[in-house]
DNA sequence: ATGACGCCTCTTAGGCGA
């Protein structure tokens, strides 16, 4: 079972970029997200005509998320737990089951928190305290579970090419990072340094100044696996060259294979 | 660096992202 990542930046100017991406990488899954659509405008049925079941939860003009799974979604919930105020929508949850395992999928899109400090960042480090009291629960089942999407997180200075640059970034700050790993020590297992060690590894390239040839990324969207799920993993990578291609999304998919 | 780039919309300007 291929499951995949894809912060899209707009599922309007993306729909060919990520049907063609679609029709060569064949996941079974694809988490989505900033479809930056409402859930009526999402023009499902463009996955559909590749066997994809849908899911979203969408609203208009930002965040955004989706599942496309080519296996049935059962259970979706919509929306983080633990805060009835927010609205803005950044969590989508469903199961897949394989022909062994079943597996618990969130799509998650983590607040980017800029300017820090400031009111944006406080809904960040709020929103990343929800996520750890999911993710506590998600390790309570004992069953396979994946939280896959943007995190918005540069987990150590060997996940930016120039490290110095972010120091003071909502994506870097060591108040960010340390919830981050909070959460992956609850006993996660982070599936692309489970497979690959050091630097130049990166799954996001600004659209300014050349980011993308001058190989300027930095790697933020991440796949966080519970002990159960992490057993299944028997690979993972970047699809790094897609960024290279005509009206490409700022980020490029990043996937796992489960023996599920 | 008040920059760039590209997405979005109550669109041709401004908000947002990372």
């Amino acid at each position: 079972m291929k499951i995949a990542t894809f912060n899209i930046n707009g599922i309007k100017a993306r729909a060919e970029a990520l049907g063609n991406w679609l029709d060569e990488a064949q996941p079974d899954v694809a988490l989505l997200q900033e479809i930056k659509s409402v859930d009526e405008n999402f023009p499902a049925e463009l996955f559909e005509d590749r066997g994809y079941n849908v899911v979203t939860h969408g609203q208009k003009s930002f965040n955004g998320v989706a599942i496309l799974s080519k296996l049935p979604l059962e259970d979706v919930s919509r929306g983080l737990p633990g805060d009835d105020e927010d609205e803005q929508a950044r969590w989508i949850e469903a199961t897949v089951t394989g022909e062994r395992h079943a597996v618990r999928l969130c799509g998650l899109y983590l607040p980017n928190g800029n300017p820090a400090p400031g009111p944006k960042y406080d809904y960040k480090l709020a929103w990343m305290e929800r996520l750890e009291a999911r993710a506590r629960a998600l390790l309570s089942e004992e069953t396979p579970a994946l939280m896959a999407g943007d995190y918005n997180v540069i987990p150590q200075p060997e996940d930016a090419a120039r490290p110095d640059a972010w120091k003071n970034d909502a994506l870097f700050l060591p108040q960010t990072r340390a919830a981050f790993r909070r959460i992956v020590n609850l006993g996660f297992t982070e599936a692309f340094r489970a497979r690959h060690r050091g630097p130049g590894h990166y799954s996001f390239w600004d659209y300014q100044a050349g980011a993308w040839q001058k190989n300027n990324g930095i790697r933020i969207d991440h796949l966080l696996m519970t002990p159960a799920c992490a057993d299944l993993m028997t690979d993972c990578a970047i699809d790094r060259e897609i960024r290279g291609r005509d009206k490409p999304s700022d980020h490029v998919p990043v996937w796992v294979e489960l023996a599920a």
